[in-house]
RNA sequence: UCCUCAGUAGCUCAAUGGCAGAGCAUUCGGCUGUUAACCGAAGGGUUGUAGGUUCGAGUCCUACCUGAGGAGCCA
C-alpha cells in the first residue's frame, strides 16, 4: 500500500501515490468521469476517476458512494490549477469502510439548513468545513492561552467544579445533590485561585464554568470555558497591562498558525492584524460621556445615566469607537462584585476593568483588584447578604499575610467568536449548552 | 422572566379563506473537467398540538408546545 498521508500534507507527495483515510464529502459526475471530494479531518481534496483509467469495480464503487461513507483511497497526487487546494488525486483504488445506506442518507446536505436543525445534528455538523475550522481556531486559542501564562511563570491551579456556595449569589447556579448536602456547579474559580495565588504567586485556572442564567442571546452559554489569571501583589494597572499583552498574544498566534482557517471562514484578517498593545484605556466617567454623546447624535436609543452598568447596546457602541479592544476601568462600586477593592482616590469607584472586543463583540474580559482588607471584605459580604460562614476560608486569606492582588477572567467562547467573526457563540464549542439546548 | 417573529415533504421555503407546490436530498436515466455541476423522470404530506369561527381553514380566533431574534443578567 502507498504511504498514508493527510490532505494538508499532500503537497509533499506530488507526483507520487498516497493513501488517504477519510470520508466522502460530495460526489459530482460528468458521464464517464467521476469527481469525488474526500475529507479526512485536515482538509478536502477532489479525486478524479475516469472510467477507462480504473477497474470496473473501482469505478462502480466510487459511482455508488454515498455522502459521508468512510473510505480508504489510494491515488496519485497531481498539482492542478483548477483545484481549490492546488492538488487533485487521480484515484487508483478505493476501499469502502462503511457505506451510508441510501435508505437513511446523511442528513446534512451541501445546501442550506436552519439553526435548529443544525444544532439538533451538532454531532454531524462538526464535520462541515467551516465548523472544523472554528474548532481548530478554538484549539489554537486554548494552546496560546496556556503558552502565554506558562511562559510568564504562572502555575496552573485547577479550582473545584463542585462548590459549596456562590461567588456572587445563588440565583444563577446549577444545584447538585452532594450526598446529604447541597452543592453547586462553579460559576467561577476566582475565589479559589486567590488562595493558590497566595501560595504560588502567579497562578491561572482554565476550565468549564456554569451559569444558570436564562439568557437567550448570541453571547451566552450555560456552560462555558474561562481562563482566569490571579497575581499576588498586582494592582489594577499591572492587570490591564497583562490583559492587553495576553489578548494581543492570542490574536497573533491565531494569525500565525490558523490564517488559512480564518480566511476559509471569511474572516476579515485586516481587522485582526490591527490588534496590538497598547489598548485604549478609558475611565467609566469618560465612557459615560461617550455614551451620552452617542445618544445626542441619535446613535443610541436610551440615554445612559452615570451610576449604572453598561447594557449590550452600550458596549457595542463603545467598542465601535475603537479598532482594537478598549479597556474601561473604575466602574461604580455598587454595580460590581463584593470582592473588588475601592479606588483610594474615589471610594465610590471600584478598581476594576472590562475589556470590550471590537466589532461589537462586547465584554470578553472582566477583572479587578481584590479587596485586601479583612474588615472591608466582611462588611461587603454583609452588605450583599452573603452567608459569612461560607466565606470563612476566603476571609482567612485576608487574615494571614494579606496583600494587594488582582485577576481577570476571559470567556474562551466569546474570544473565539470575536477572532473567528461569528454571529453566535454556539458555534465556538463542540457541543453548546444553552437555555433549551442539552442535546446532543 | 418579558417583547417580537416563525412552525407546510428528510432539508430550505412557496401557496388571495376555495385542487398541497418548488428547489435540494433519495431512486432511475443522460453527459469525459465538474466546482453547492447540469439535463430528464419517479417516489415522498395527519400543514407543531388541542379546541373554535366558516358551506369550506395551511391561511382567521383562543390556549398550549417548540424554535429563532432581542431585552435584562453576565464572560
Amino acid at each position: 500500500m502507498s504511504p498514508i498521508t493527510t490532505i494538508t500534507e499532500i503537497g509533499k507527495h506530488e507526483g507520487r501515490s498516497v493513501t488517504l483515510r477519510g470520508w466522502l464529502y460530495n460526489l459530482r459526475e460528468s458521464g464517464k468521469l467521476l469527481f469525488p471530494q474526500f475529507r479526512d479531518g485536515s482538509g478536502v481534496i477532489q479525486g478524479v476517476v475516469p472510467k477507462n483509467a480504473v477497474t470496473p469495480e473501482t469505478f462502480e464503487a466510487v459511482k455508488t458512494l454515498t455522502q459521508e461513507s468512510s473510505v480508504i483511497v489510494e491515488g496519485k497526487v497531481r498539482a492542478d490549477k483548477r483545484a481549490p487546494g492546488g492538488y487533485e488525486l487521480d484515484v487508483t483504488n478505493v476501499r469502502v469502510v462503511q457505506r451510508v445506506p441510501e435508505s437513511d442518507p446523511y442528513p446534512i446536505t451541501p445546501k442550506e439548513h436552519g439553526t435548529e436543525f443544525l444544532m439538533e445534528h451538532r454531532h454531524l455538523w462538526v464535520r462541515s468545513q467551516r465548523q472544523a475550522s472554528i474548532l481548530r481556531v478554538r484549539a489554537e486559542i486554548v494552546k496560546a492561552v496556556r503558552d502565554f501564562f506558562d511562559q510568564r511563570g504562572f502555575t496552573l491551579t485547577d479550582p473545584p467544579i463542585l462548590t459549596p456556595a456562590a461567588c456572587e449569589g445563588t440565583s444563577t447556579l446549577f444545584p447538585v445533590d452532594y450526598f446529604e448536602e447541597q452543592a453547586y456547579l462553579t460559576q467561577s474559580g476566582q475565589l479559589y485561585i486567590e488562595a493558590t495565588a497566595m501560595a504560588l504567586g502567579k497562578v491561572y485556572s482554565f476550565g468549564p464554568t456554569f451559569r444558570a442564567e436564562k439568557s437567550k442571546t448570541r453571547r451566552h452559554l450555560t456552560e462555558f470555558w474561562m481562563v482566569e489569571p490571579e497575581i499576588a501583589y498586582a494592582e489594577l494597572n499591572d492587570l490591564m497591562e497583562l490583559a492587553e499583552h495576553f489578548i494581543s498574544f492570542v490574536v497573533k498566534r491565531c494569525l500565525e498558525h490558523r490564517r488559512a482557517d480564518l480566511q476559509a471562514m471569511g474572516r476579515d484578517i485586516s481587522k485582526l492584524e490591527k490588534i496590538d498593545v497598547p489598548f485604549p484605556r478609558i475611565g467609566y466617567d469618560e465612557a459615560v460621556k461617550m455614551l451620552q454623546e452617542g445618544h445626542a447624535k441619535g446613535l443610541l436609543e436610551a440615554k445612559f445615566e452615570w451610576g449604572g452598568d453598561f447594557g449590550s447596546p452600550d458596549e457595542t457602541y463603545l467598542s465601535g469607537q475603537f479598532d482594537r479592544p478598549v479597556m474601561v476601568h473604575r466602574y461604580p462600586a455598587k454595580v460590581k462584585a463584593f470582592y473588588m477593592e475601592p479606588d483610594p482616590q474615589r471610594p465610590e469607584l471600584a478598581l476594576c476593568v472590562d475589556v470590550l472586543a471590537p466589532e461589537g463583540y462586547g465584554e470578553i474580559i472582566g477583572g479587578s483588584q481584590r479587596t485586601a482588607s479583612y474588615g472591608l471584605l466582611l462588611q461587603r459580604i454583609h452588605e450583599h447578604h452573603l452567608p459569612e460562614e461560607a466565606f470563612k476560608w476566603y476571609l482567612d486569606l485576608r487574615k494571614y499575610g494579606s496583600v494587594p492582588h488582582s485577576g481577570f477572567g476571559m470567556g474562551i467562547e466569546r474570544a473565539v467568536a470575536w477572532i473567528c467573526g461569528l454571529e453566535h457563540v454556539r458555534e465556538t464549542i463542540p457541543f453548546a449548552r444553552m437555555l433549551h439546548r442539552l442535546y446532543p
